[in-house]
DNA sequence: CGTAACTTGCACAGCTTTGTGCAAGTTATT
DNA sequence: AATAACTTGCACAAAGCTGTGCAAGTTACG
């Protein structure tokens, strides 16, 4: 572990191991949640000890692996904005779906398990957005009146757990989860199947442009 | 524990104690699903060691619960039955919520984690009858025909576990919930928000009838 | 090269939990 | 009242985990 007042600078090997040692704890949380440090280093090329090197405790590696994934999402959602609630819900979960996509298990423990504490900060913003385009949807019409916000909108962000979760177990390919989540995203705020289809599929900005690498068809 | 031949007749208070032992466990393990036979034994009064005496292991213990439970919730789904797919489902959906309302963490955990092989026979007739449902709905054009019937049919599933999981937090009346299960249901299989409406209250049988103490307005 | 920074292996304490064995009690039943 | 059935407390083994201390190595860096 680094002294308290390291005389020298930190050695450049060291930071890579602590990287090493997130990305393992990514891998390896993701496929089990409560595996042990040891399988952690062992994923990472390490010995369990030298976790310890670098992270105060289980919870402290945790904990900066959680945050830095809600940063990451939350950063990459920030800029979604259009003029359309339905769009622009559309547009939340499918930028969701491309970020979190790879770390399903992960994410759904970050928002719902002991943790979601400290990821709670990072994502307000998504939740806020979030609220805003269904408190828009809700007053031009486009969206369900029969519910609070606030309800809809968990339901809307539980619903796009459940495609994540889903998905895991029977795979899609990015395309189609992208698809996906967008459906039913609006399917939760009062869409009828038909009509959040043309809503997917009226928008360029909506399109799947990015990845050609499919699992299945 | 009881004798390999027991020599006279189990006691009455024996089998009592079995039950309050299950009932515990449903209570214990509802509210934190890893919790230990020591808790579960607290709340049942008894000592963690005569657990052992009704139970071989702590799975066991699980695995009955679980499978009573899941017995109880298909005999009380089994007679289900409309015309109408469309009624059929939000009909299921109601039933589901009415039985499984107060063992919510149970239920996801039966359904979810590693005891859900002992509760997929159980279950199978129902999710039969989900299946049938969807299918007939597809057919006669009442329900979105832009998935497959095994995906919708997850997703309707995790759907209503999402309500479940979400009343848990954000209390809803009997009522509310009832209603909002069927709703979200109905959403996920295609229909709009007006639409799932009318489907509900056009029919006497999908009306809350049942009790009259309710959480919250 | 020299030294601080880092890794490692081992040992150890501590915690929690499961599952058993056994002796001593209590209670339902015959 | 006799006795089998049951509960209990205690002790114990075993397993699995976290977190620490320390000595002995490697390795990057100035």
């Amino acid at each position: 572990m680094p002294a308290s007042t390291p005389l020298r600078s930190p050695r450049r090997d060291a930071t890579e191991n602590r990287e090493s040692l997130l990305a393992a704890a990514r891998v390896v949380f993701n496929r089990n949640p409560s595996a042990s440090l040891e399988a952690v280093a062992a994923e990472a090329g390490l010995s369990r000890r030298s976790v310890y090197g670098h992270f105060a405790s289980r919870d402290d590696l945790l904990v900066e692996l959680v945050t830095m994934g809600a940063r990451r999402v939350a950063s990459a959602l920030e800029s979604v904005t259009h003029p359309d609630p339905l769009v622009r819900l559309a547009l939340i979960a499918s930028r969701l779906w491309r970020e979190v996509e790879g770390v399903r298990a992960m994410a759904i423990v970050a928002v719902r398990g002991p943790l979601a504490h400290h990821t709670a900060g990072a994502l307000a913003a998504i939740r806020a957005n979030v609220r805003s385009a269904i408190t828009d949807g809700q007053a031009d019409g486009s969206m369900r009146s029969d519910l609070p916000v606030e309800r809809l909108a968990r339901l809307v962000e539980d619903t796009a757990l459940v495609v994540l979760e889903d998905s895991t177990e029977h795979p899609l390919s990015a395309r189609d989860g992208d698809r996906l989540v967008m459906l039913m995203t609006l399917a939760v705020v009062g869409l009828g199947w038909r009509d959040a289809g043309s809503v997917i599929d009226g928008r360029a900005e909506l399109a799947h442009t990015w990845p050609a690498e499919g699992d299945q068809p």
